[in-house]
DNA sequence: TGGGATT
């Protein structure tokens, strides 16, 4: 996505030219010091260390890692020895395309307390909002440091999730207290803000919840029954219940991993769970759908105003065969006094 | 009986 190297009223740094900012008497690296975003996850400090190298002498650099699964938060720091350097890093290196992802390279602003955990997250903005819309909602409550609106990668429409960073985190606190749960000016639903998590954190939790589960289960006994072997057959017909691709038979099974494209949208099968209690989480979740195999995501559906789940929730599993395998033991499992409905999710549109 | 979305 090229729009995130241009995004925002200002620079990441809030020193678009890198002008001279002593006044504490510190080593004043603001000509030299550099942030780098949107790093691919897979990036290791040596390969960002050789890759900022090439440009000129690196005083020191540092690939910002989550501090308890140690994985690549996506952004990084290069401090330069020639002030030049980090120009020519900029003009270099920034809008650099890596697998995925669009690296951008600015000065990074002075360290300091105050700036950090001052970025937000929301959602629920109407789907008609712009970035400049959401800025201008927002920044009655202080410097807007970078912005963004997440669009649908193929229509391009607004997802109604975006994020605001402000340059102080007391006027994130502000705006929060301000906006959250707020309907904007003619929008019909409240937005939701929230401090946002870091970049790329979610995949990491959920990896390491999905391991706390797995390897906790072996401690506290078997939570469900075990699974049963269905025909293969029989097992599609129960995934399913109605139909609603055209037959599938058991000889293209093999090839639907090849079809993932389009019957999983964009990493994995999503699963509905109907008839949860209203004290259920996200743990219940995992125990359930883990022992099944990979699952990626899980989401338990809250009531906005009281937090408690709404009754149905969403899981979603990599592989299709250990979807349909978990949706056929699950579906009409017995959870405390309730009988689960567990399918694949439908379109709603398409429903006959 | 059908949400939210984490750059």
């Amino acid at each position: 996505m090229e729009t995130q190297v241009s995004n925002g009223p200002t620079s990441n740094s809030g020193l678009p030219n890198g002008p001279p900012l002593s006044a504490n008497g510190a080593a004043d690296d603001s000509k030299t010091n550099l942030i780098v975003n949107y790093l691919p996850q897979n990036m290791t400090q040596e390969e960002f260390k050789s890759l900022f190298g090439s440009i000129g002498e690196i005083e020191s650099c540092k690939l910002v890692r989550d501090k308890i699964t140690g994985q690549s938060l996506g952004y990084g720091f290069v401090n330069y020895v020639d002030p030049n350097d980090a120009d020519k890093a900029i003009n270099t290196l920034n809008g650099l395309k890596l697998q995925m992802k669009t690296i951008k390279v600015s000065y990074a602003r002075p360290s300091s307390a105050s700036i950090r955990d001052a970025n937000l997250y929301v959602s629920g903005l109407p789907k008609s909002m712009s970035q400049k819309e959401m800025e201008q909602l927002f920044s009655q409550y202080g410097r807007i440091i970078t912005s963004r609106i997440l669009v649908d990668q193929v229509t391009g429409v607004s997802r109604g999730v975006g994020f605001i960073r402000f340059d102080k985190r007391i006027e994130a606190e502000e705006a929060i207290k301000g906006l959250n749960g707020q309907k904007p000016l003619g929008a019909s639903e409240p937005i939701t803000v929230k401090f946002a998590n870091n970049p790329s954190q979610k995949t990491g939790q959920a990896l390491l919840s999905h391991l706390y589960q797995t390897t906790a289960r072996r401690y506290t006994g078997p939570l469900h029954h075990q699974t049963q072997r269905f025909r293969l057959d029989n097992l599609l017909n129960m995934a399913y219940g109605v139909k609603r691709f055209s037959p599938i038979t058991i000889d293209s099974m093999t090839s639907l991993a090849g079809v993932n494209l389009t019957g999983a949208s964009s990493g994995g099968w999503c699963i509905f769970v109907y008839n949860l209690s209203p004290e259920a989480d996200e743990s219940v979740l995992w125990q359930l759908f883990g022992p099944f195999g990979a699952v990626t995501n899980v989401k338990v559906i809250r009531d906005f105003a009281t937090n408690k789940c709404k009754g149905f929730g969403f899981v979603t599993m990599t592989n299709y065969e250990e979807a349909a395998m978990a949706i056929a033991s699950l579906n009409g499992y017995r959870l405390g006094d309730r009988i689960l409905q567990v399918s694949f999710k439908t379109s709603k549109q398409h429903k006959a």
